[in-house]
Formats: C-alpha cells, sequence, structure tokens
DNA sequence: GCCGTTTTCGGCCCGACTGTTTTCAGTCG
C-alpha cells in the first residue's frame, strides 16, 4: 500500500510547486504520482529486488524522485514534503474540494487571513473578509459560501441511481429538439462512476444558441452558473450540476472522448498522441495544423494507434496498455445476465394471508418479461424481526408455496423457473440463524450481515470465514456492508475472504441497488484475478427494483468482470453446479 | 523533475469560462 501513500505524497508535492508557481515540476511529481497509483506490484518489493536502479524504471520516475521513494522506504518520511508542509500547513485536500477553490486561491486566503482548511474559510467568508482581497471580489467570495454549503449538504456527490434517470430525462427532452443533430451523456455518468458530482452532455448543433437558451429554461433548473456560446452550466433543484457542450459535428467523437476519460486516461491519451507526433485535443486528432480524426470515439482512438475501449474502464487502471497489444477484457453485458436470485417477496404474506402466491408470481411475471431464464426469491430470515423475517417454519411453508408456483407455471407454459432460497443472517460467531436441516432443503442460500459492523478486522474476518464455511452457504450478500455516503464498509481482510470464497466455493454478490453497489469496483477485480465467483443480484423489495441489474452490471464492468466470472450469466442447470450442495 | 523515432536540451495536455482586471490569472474538466 504503500504506491498509494507516495502518490498521495508526490501528488500534494505537485500542489505545493504549483502554488509556489513553479513551472513545469508539477507535472513531473503528478506524473510519477499517476505511475505509482497504477503500478500493478508494490513499489516496496521493486525496491527491495533492485534498489534504486529499479525504481527508475518505473515511467514518471527519475533520479531525485526515486530518491524520495527511498527514503520513505526507509524512513518513513520525506524530509522536504515536510518541510513544505510546515512552510504552508494547510489541509489542500480539504479546501480544493470547495467549488471555485483552487491550489493559488488557498495559497493567498492562507497567507492574508491564515485559513488552514474549511472551517477557517467557512469564518472569514462569513466575516467577508475575503471580497477586499486583491484578486478576489464580491462574486468569489459569494461562490466559495455556496460552494461551502454544497460540500455540507450532501458531500457534493450524487448516487448514480439518483442522477442516471433525471440525466437520461433531460437528454430525451433536448434530443427532440430539432436544432440538435447528436447527442449524448459523457463524463463520470458515462463511466457509471457510483457517485457522480455533475453530469456532462454533449451535443452536436448548428444552431447552438436556441439548444443553449432551451437548456437553461428546463423545468427543474435552479440556478444557471454560466452560458456562453458552446457551454452552458446549471444547478438543478435536486442540488447536482449539468454541464452541456455543443461541438462541432467533426469533433464530436474527440469531445465525447475527452470528457468520458478521467483526467489520468485523458493525460496518457494525450500523451501517447504526442510521442506519435500527433495533438490530441476535444476538437480532435491533428499532425500540425491537419485534421486527422475526431468524428467518432472509435476513430480518435485508432488515430493514436488504440483500440476503442468501454467508458466504465477509462480509468487508467492498465486499459491503454491492453489496448496496445490487443487485449482487453470482454466485459460482461446486461444482455448476458439469466437470472437475479436476490429479490424479497413479503414474507409476511407466507405467514398470514392467504394469497401469497400472488407477489411472487408478479415478481416471477417481471423477470419473464426481461427475458430471465430463472429468478430467486430470497427473504429475509428471522433475526431480522423488523423485516419480518421468516422462521423455519415460514420457510418451509414459503418452499411448498413456490414448488406449487412453479406446477402452475408450467401448466401455462409460462417460461420461468422459480428458485428458493432466502437471505439469512450471520450472526456475530459466525454462525447462521437457520438451523442447517432447513437451509439443506433450500435450493440456495445467501447468508449476510445485517448486524453488529464494528468489530475488529480480524474478528469481523472471523465472522466472515466461518460462515463461509457452512456447507449451506452458496452465496454472501453485500460482502462489505457499505452504503453509500452513509456507512463505510466494515473492517475486513479481503485477501483472507478471498483465499476463503475460492477455497469453499462460495459466491460473492455484486449487490445493485445504488445505495450499495457491494462489492465495489476494486474489490471485483480482486476478487476475479483470484478466480473467485461472483453473481450480480438487485436486492429488490418491490418487482420494480429488477430494473437495478443495470447499475450492478455496469459496476461488474468497472471491475473488468467478463461473463464467465459471473454465475448469474449461466444456464439453470450450470448455474446449479456452482452452489455446493 | 522527467523524458527521448523532435533524444542530453527544451518542452511539458489543453481549451472554455469567470471574475477580476483592462489583458489575464485561476479554476475546471
Amino acid at each position: 500500500m504503500k504506491n498509494k501513500e507516495l502518490a498521495k505524497i508526490f501528488n500534494d508535492m505537485s500542489r505545493f510547486l504549483r502554488m509556489e508557481g513553479v513551472a513545469f515540476k508539477p507535472y513531473a511529481y503528478e506524473r510519477a504520482a499517476i505511475s505509482l497509483e497504477s503500478l500493478e506490484k508494490e513499489v516496496s518489493e521493486i525496491y527491495s529486488k533492485g534498489g534504486t536502479k529499479a525504481l527508475l524504471e518505473i515511467s514518471g520516475v527519475g533520479k531525485a524522485i526515486a530518491d524520495h521513494i527511498e527514503e520513505y522506504l526507509k524512513t518513513g518520511k520525506i524530509k522536504v514534503y515536510e518541510e513544505q508542509k510546515k512552510k504552508l500547513p494547510i489541509n489542500l485536500d480539504e479546501l480544493t474540494k470547495v467549488e471555485g477553490m483552487g491550489a493559488k486561491k488557498a495559497k493567498i486566503l492562507y497567507e492574508k487571513l491564515g485559513v488552514k482548511n474549511i472551517k477557517d474559510l467557512e469564518k472569514v467568508v462569513k466575516a467577508h473578509k475575503v471580497a477586499p482581497l486583491f484578486g478576489f471580489g464580491e462574486k468569489t467570495e459569494k461562490n466559495i459560501l455556496q460552494g461551502l454549503e454544497f460540500l455540507k449538504k450532501d458531500k457534493g456527490r450524487f448516487s448514480v441511481g439518483n442522477i442516471l434517470p433525471t440525466a437520461r430525462n433531460i437528454l430525451e427532452k433536448l434530443k427532440n429538439l430539432k436544432e440538435v443533430k447528436t447527442i449524448g451523456l459523457a463524463g463520470s455518468v458515462r463511466r457509471r462512476k457510483e457517485t457522480i458530482g455533475d453530469v456532462d452532455i454533449l451535443a452536436v448543433s448548428e444552431k447552438p444558441e436556441k439548444v443553449m437558451n432551451f437548456f437553461v429554461k428546463l423545468d427543474g433548473v435552479e440556478k444557471v452558473w454560466g452560458k456562453g456560446g458552446t457551454k452552458a452550466s446549471i444547478r438543478m433543484k435536486e442540488g447536482f450540476d449539468i454541464d452541456l457542450r455543443i461541438v462541432p459535428e467533426k469533433s464530436y467523437g474527440s469531445a465525447l472522448q475527452y470528457f468520458t476519460g478521467n483526467k489520468d486516461h485523458n493525460i496518457i491519451t494525450r500523451r501517447i498522441a504526442i510521442d506519435k507526433g500527433l495533438k490530441l485535443s476535444e476538437y480532435g486528432v491533428f499532425k500540425g495544423e491537419k485534421y486527422i480524426a475526431g468524428k467518432t470515439e472509435e476513430d480518435v482512438y485508432k488515430a493514436i494507434g488504440l483500440n476503442w475501449m468501454p467508458p466504465e474502464i477509462r480509468e487508467n487502471q492498465g486499459e491503454i496498455e491492453l489496448s496496445l497489444k490487443n487485449k482487453l477484457p470482454n466485459l460482461i453485458e446486461q444482455k448476458d445476465i439469466k437470472g437475479d436470485l436476490h429479490c424479497h417477496s413479503k414474507p409476511d404474506e407466507v405467514k398470514h394471508s392467504k394469497n401469497s402466491k400472488n407477489l411472487i408470481k408478479e415478481i416471477a411475471k417481471t423477470a419473464i418479461k426481461k427475458g430471465y431464464e430463472y429468478i430467486g426469491i430470497s427473504d429475509h430470515t428471522k433475526f431480522l424481526r423488523i423485516d419480518d423475517g421468516l422462521d423455519e417454519k415460514g420457510l418451509l411453508k414459503q418452499h411448498e408455496v413456490i414448488k406449487e408456483i412453479n406446477k402452475e407455471f408450467i401448466k401455462q407454459k409460462f417460461d420461468i423457473h422459480i428458485l428458493h432460497g432466502c437471505e439469512a443472517n450471520i450472526m456475530p460467531d459466525g454462525s447462521i440463524d437457520i438451523e442447517n436441516a432447513v437451509l439443506e432443503k433450500l435450493d440456495y442460500v445467501i447468508a449476510g450481515v445485517h448486524s453488529s459492523f464494528k468489530m475488529s478486522k480480524q474478528e469481523m474476518t472471523e465472522r466472515l470465514i466461518k460462515a463461509m464455511g457452512n456447507p449451506n452457504i452458496d452465496i454472501i450478500s453485500h460482502p462489505t456492508g457499505r452504503l453509500i455516503g452513509k456507512r463505510d464498509e466494515y473492517q475486513l481482510d479481503f485477501d483472507k475472504i478471498l483465499e476463503t470464497a475460492k477455497r469453499t466455493g462460495t459466491i460473492l454478490e455484486i449487490n445493485s441497488s445504488p445505495y450499495r453497489l457491494d462489492l465495489r469496483d476494486i474489490y471485483i477485480r480482486r476478487a476475479k484475478n483470484q478466480g473467485v465467483k461472483m453473481i450480480i443480484n438487485t436486492d429488490s423489495h418491490q418487482k420494480e427494483q429488477l430494473g437495478l441489474m443495470e447499475y450492478g452490471v455496469s459496476m461488474a464492468r468497472r471491475g473488468w468482470a467478463e461473463a464467465s466470472d459471473i454465475v448469474n450469466t449461466l444456464s439453470l442447470q450450470n448455474l446449479m453446479k456452482n452452489f455446493k450442495k
């Protein structure tokens, strides 16, 4: 993990240098940081095997930075960095999160007003001490204040599950304008990041003013940040921003390429262009003044010697290297999914109502519409009293109900098979809240942690390892327990979890709920690399939520998963082979 | 500070927009 620590330090050093007005050096540190972040090997390992000479092999690392790395590995500190921090003891990470605050402004505010962090910033802004400063003004002060309030309200980022439907809606409205020739989403929404800062939309139009005027007057616009000839930016009442850019038709592909990739991906692609004697910008690929490509993304990547790659992986995590070698993964797609095994019905109906079949039938019919081959009902179990968890008796009764529905469906020629499972609870000691004798009778069993989240890393790891050792537990639901923006993942030795999953043949869930998205991308990639099987489920509590599958699939794609890594891409028969009994 | 089919010096990703200025710096993506 030294790679990450060093990357952060070099990023900080880069920003310090930028604040001092030093030219070009910041780039060098930034590049080294990017390089370290995407390095596959541990830098400490590289150093222990080959010394500073081996460090020089890392791209972006030269003599000075190699020395810094060596110093850090030996002493845990880098002297010049510590000195920089002493000279300017400000929390840059925090301050630059405020919209409109960059490194230079932060430095001035520290020197003139002693601002070290967000709290200080709020104080001086509210006391109107900022506006009179040279280079600042009334508007800047007001913008900083708004930026601060925005950060407080929702931490500045929104769940992709909240953003995507609104974004699609607006896209549709713009698409209907006759002045709009082509339009599409870019940015982190297109990459399907779990949280989105703002939405980027790109369009081609010969009458940009008309499109812009329509855009800033859309329903739900709270504020217009700015509107120029080719770019406009609005704040929606829901609290997030949307940027619209109008580009020439021959630049649509290059603009899409540029506004989709994350920063690192773009820096690298532009550097690759330079190495080939070309220039890549949002306007196209150029050789000198001459336009070479830009109309489509495919053209752009091809012009600089790369293969087109799916937006979800454009994060400089090795995709560029693989693209050069023609070895990009064949990512899983929504159409590969053959069923959803984490669907809740209303256990209450099973216990009390005579019509307990109805909801399960509705869920199954929704699944048929989605083209699924199977659907799994997996309700909570008895420990979760608040969610009407089923006890052993209830589960057995539900099992009979589902058997009957399957028989009815066969008669009526409904083309789906309903599997019966449950989502049992993993108790703090790793035991399960339902007797094995009953679990055995079900088609499959999901188990998850729904209580005591604050255990030590060792305890929580042992808790899960014990559950995975249970021969009746097939799937671990939402394995890290995080709730996006609300609750951190619990402490877990994920390497040990992967090792155990592999050894015991336990499947890890990719939970599609936009509030969970758990496993997240980086864990999916690690699971894939270890050969651990995964399943993408919706955890739906209403039949409409079966549609959340797309978020799970996107997360899986961000984790580089292919269909072969995900068991619910298999036919029913082959799926069953992945269960323990 | 780093790098090299423009290779040991000279360039580094790049353009739009805002707010402050009065020709441009800072920020963003």
